[in-house]
DNA sequence: CCTCTGTCTAGACTGAGTCGCAATAATTAT
DNA sequence: ATAATTATTGCGACTCAGTCTAGACAGAGG
């Protein structure tokens, strides 16, 4: 681990302190590989005696979302989760059997989203788009159960 | 309003019962133009003095939402809204100054979305689409301000 | 009119997220 | 190195949305 966490690296770039909590949360995102709840997080920080208040966590959380390092999505239970990710533009498909999560780009987003402006005369300013449904890995098990 | 209210008309041909405290509900929600919160609902309720419980009008709204009849938002700041809406597959255009809402049907989203499982080999079993602006009035009304 | 059962009320409860303030520590200047 | 500066943290109390329970109530059908 002697590289560079890309989240310690924007935070630095920001000019915000490389506080050791900051150090350790950039740790524990980094190692899930897709979404994650601030509960999930908490669990985890608690389980590994980082002893960081949940005020902090949460702190961080805004901070990287302001940074744009992760996103926050809304599950269609109601709750939501967290997604490392890059700073353009760009939309989340979510597994909802296991969780995994893609991004992808604004593949024909961007013409549809100027067709509904045309249609209601809104100007619209920020879209959000989430999709959900089985990634590759699940389809084969989902198929196999059956 | 001797006119049958559509919520009402639902809750019935679901073969639900038609209870004081649903009606109420039924025509707080159809006396908002476009969407409300819970909050929102349980203040109303509170001023005109319907004596309802908070447990009734989440119980409410849940029932709604799974019967298709409103639609639950989630707004950018981290709260949701509430629209009251048609069944059919559609996405809300949301006023960020006003609130006002308006339906859009699927122009061109549909084709994106095959066009992202394609990218990404995920089965998209449902997407979500939540458009954020100014609608025509706030245009004005912003223009007039500057 | 009576019964059955879905629905309601009240109020306690849970859990996520926030706030204020004193204590701490990452930087910067000396 | 050391001290000064001030962003950040921790604590703990707090708020607020939403849930749950148990007993009372009231629609709908017979």
């Amino acid at each position: 681990m002697t590289q560079t966490d890309p989240i310690i690296a924007v935070l630095d770039l920001g000019g915000y302190r490389l506080t050791a909590p900051r150090r350790a949360i950039a740790a524990l995102i980094a190692g899930y590989g897709g979404h994650f709840t601030a509960a999930e997080l908490e669990l985890a920080a608690r389980e590994r005696r980082l002893g960081l208040s949940r005020a902090t966590l949460y702190r961080a959380l805004d901070l990287l979302i302001e940074l744009g390092v992760i996103e926050r999505l809304d599950l269609p239970g109601g709750d939501h989760a967290y997604v490392p990710c890059a700073r353009a533009h760009h939309h989340h498909v979510v597994c909802s059997r296991c969780g995994r999560t893609a991004e992808v780009t604004d593949s024909g987003v961007a013409e549809a989203v100027a067709e509904i402006a045309h249609q209601t005369g809104y100007e619209i300013s920020t879209h959000r788009l989430e999709l959900f449904g089985l990634c590759r890995h699940c389809q084969v098990k989902t198929a196999l159960d059956a």
